[in-house]
DNA sequence: CGTGGGGTTGATTCTTATCAATTCGGGTGG
DNA sequence: CCACCCGAATTGATAAGAATCAACCCCACG
């Protein structure tokens, strides 16, 4: 983890010049470690901060008044949690830390200091904002008017398509009660329905482990379109 | 009509100064106008274009290969439509109008120069981006946590504070299936579920008009905190 | 008067939740 | 090395919620 996470992360949608990169290399000093399951921020309170995750997964979730829980957001290294709180005067939601994390605190205003100086970045931070949109609209679509089988196999080809993983195989450290509050759906019933896709042989998943069996028919199953994840700088500027 | 409606509309958030807003009304030049129902702009195409609403209502929506339909927005007069398709070749929802539209194509273009000139400017985008975000985020959790009744209260109380209703009877230009759309859920479903609402008293919705009976008992029913409504510019510069 | 779109209502089916019991596997401590 | 324990996953039985299908009403509009 010599590189800069957050600079590889952002080098998929622009191109950054070393000025660029020693702006966002401001975000990434002071690290700290959480462990599995520790809170790293809470819901509800005056946060000042921003996170950008260095290494380690993490994930945002409300909890409703009768208990029930919502995952909003699954975070992946060299991903800044917490932007679209910016205009709320406290947190609206709880971040948890999946597996041990190293996340780096800075203040909000930080982030506007960066608007000031450089509009490209400016324009980047905007076009992240927008594909963490597009990813939230596709999870309404999916939690809407999808079914749990359907649901799942979006999920899956989502989570490979963000690890930017060409394998057919791959780590996904989600136990099946974070997925089922992902997806709306109860841990038991994420159970019994990634059963049936072993079953039907698109996907298996055991322990932590991915092995998508066969890719075709699991895109054309799940109604898969990897578009709303294939943003790009370049489309911001023109038109 | 007179006023500029995304002057009015952006003044929520903060208080403009007469530059910006002169940068805002360049947006809203070259009104044109749609009937209810009609496209305002297709899914998958090269759109080049945001769009100001100046009047009337409008909604984004998808269609998913076996049919079925999920709204994803309501955008109210003053709202800028497309935002989030900044970064992206194609578009990745429709745009219909929901009522007679008046709506201001501009040039995406224009808003990277927004963000060029005014960096507070730049700040309130960011927000209203932050904001759209909330209130997706507010619909996942309705959507994949909430029974019908309790989501449809949910709904109706979103779009009074959205509308900055303090009467409790207000209009609502929306047919069941389009609620029963956004929502993710069938239009039977919402016709019973609204005539369940009313008899427990809570909301009576009749063709297009909502009458709240009790407001309290609705907000605790609902599980409804407006906080993800009320962003203010001065948030984001601080901390 | 018809006609059609939107809304309501009832009957039925399907999907998913809930509750409960069981298994599996990895760690811990004796 | 084994017994135990715990969290996670699985499995079965049942219940609740929502979809679907179909009929019907209402009413604005030609």
């Amino acid at each position: 983890m010599q590189a800069s996470c957050i600079i590889n992360q952002f080098n998929h949608f622009a191109d950054l010049n070393p000025e660029e990169e020693d702006l966002l290399r401001t975000l990434e000093r002071d690290p700290k470690g959480y462990v599995a399951g520790e809170t790293i921020s809470e819901c509800n309170i005056e946060q000042t901060c921003f996170f950008t995750i260095k290494s380690g997964w993490a994930y945002a979730m409300r909890t409703l008044a009768d208990g029930e829980r919502q995952v909003l957001d699954i975070f992946l290294p060299g991903q800044v949690m917490g932007l679209r709180e910016i205009g709320f005067n406290r947190s609206l939601s709880k971040m948890v830390a999946l597996n041990a994390v190293e996340a780096c605190p800075f203040p909000k205003r930080r982030l506007t200091e960066i608007f000031d100086r450089s509009p490209r970045l400016s324009d980047l931070f905007f076009l992240l904002m927008a594909r963490e949109q597009s990813m939230l609209i596709e999870r309404i679509i999916n939690i809407g008017r999808r079914p749990a089988d359907q649901r799942l196999a979006h999920f899956v080809l989502e989570m490979k398509v963000r690890l930017n993983q060409s394998e057919n195989e791959f780590e996904l450290p989600l136990k099946q009660d974070i997925i089922g509050d992902a997806l709306g759906l109860s841990s038991v019933h994420v159970s019994r329905t990634l059963g049936k896709l072993r079953e039907m042989n698109l996907v298996c998943m055991e322990n932590s482990h991915v092995r998508i069996r066969d890719l075709d028919e699991l895109v054309e199953f799940a109604d898969f379109n990897p578009a709303y994840l294939e943003s790009d700088i370049n489309w911001a500027r023109q038109g």
